[in-house]
DNA sequence: CCAGCGGTGATACACTGTAACAAACCCGCG
DNA sequence: CGCGGGTTTGTTACAGTGTATCACCGCTGG
């Protein structure tokens, strides 16, 4: 299981995240090209979730425009490769700089303040959820858990100011 | 726990949902007006999660339109009321017939064959979902749990034609 | 009566995502 | 080298999702 200290704790820098994506491309033969290495950047750049379109804005700029249609593709792709995360409940994306084991469950915790989301994933939720599918006649292909709260440090900020 | 042994097993009829919103809304002084009576007849009314257009035109008559914002507001005020749910990954709404305990922990099992949304819950998930959060110094304040997956009765159907 | 309040209608708009087609690019093969 | 086919990107258009704003209506309490 994943352990988290923080949202800082565990966030791969954004030149890693890059290093090691041309890494997983060069190694699975698949071309990690100028736009999918800029989208990846915008995405890690930023502590909190990115929009779609605020991705193409990012990215574009006088001269140079960036379709939010180019950034969904970028994205895609990533996305297959495991280099993001798309986050459900906000219509946003992520980094991931984790080797998550297939049909591994991931929870996001997304904080309401400072509006970073962290990763976990917890052997027990997934047994127990296993479980209740298994009793509710259901035959799982793809599962999404969120949460939504107060991190650790906006906790003591506010707490503490 | 509920236990679900299908998606009609567990699943209130139209009729009875209204009847039952009625008797709440009463309850708690609030107004069940005729659109917010007919919002619910439509998300009730079909066995699947319906998005805010598809019960907007269902509602619509030649010569009787109701605008999406109207379809919103009155959802906006049935989901407060705990009467229906969102379904975060497929931007829709189904109904609900559960009498939920504040703060506790909803399952959506949504069928990819047959559209169909079941609900379940289970002690196990949530103990498991609050020990990882706990770890993770974070604190929620609301969470969404959404598999996807193959329903009992398509397995069976897909299996045995 | 009148002011206030909640609900509805209507319009406009922002945000999210996809379809379709053309142009550019890459890469192996004759 | 030139060609052909797959992949990526640009561009446009469009469908789907959700919110803001203002006006109007109907009720209720003073
Ligand atoms: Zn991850
Ligand atoms: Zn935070
Ligand atoms: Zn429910
Ligand atoms: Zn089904």
């Amino acid at each position: 299981m994943h352990r988290h200290e923080g949202h800082d704790a565990c966030r791969t820098a954004a030149p890693d995240m890059v290093a090691r994506a041309e890494a997983i491309c060069r190694e699975r033969g698949l071309q990690f090209t100028p736009l999918r290495r800029e989208v990846l950047e915008a995405v890690a750049g930023s502590g909190k979730a990115q929009g779609a379109y605020d991705i193409a804005e990012r990215l574009s700029a006088p001269g140079k425009r960036v379709a939010p249609v180019s950034v969904y593709r970028a994205l895609d792709f990533l996305m297959e490769q495991g280099l993001v995360h798309r986050i459900a409940s906000r219509n946003a994306f992520i980094p991931c700089g984790h080797d998550h084991a297939p049909g591994e469950g991931v929870i996001f915790l997304i904080c309401r303040t400072c509006g970073g989301v962290d990763e976990a994933s917890s052997a027990d939720v997934e047994g127990g959820l296993e479980r209740t599918l298994e009793r509710a006649g259901f035959t799982p292909t793809h599962s999404i858990l969120e949460v939504e709260g107060d991190c650790g440090a906006c906790r003591e900020r506010d707490h503490a100011p």
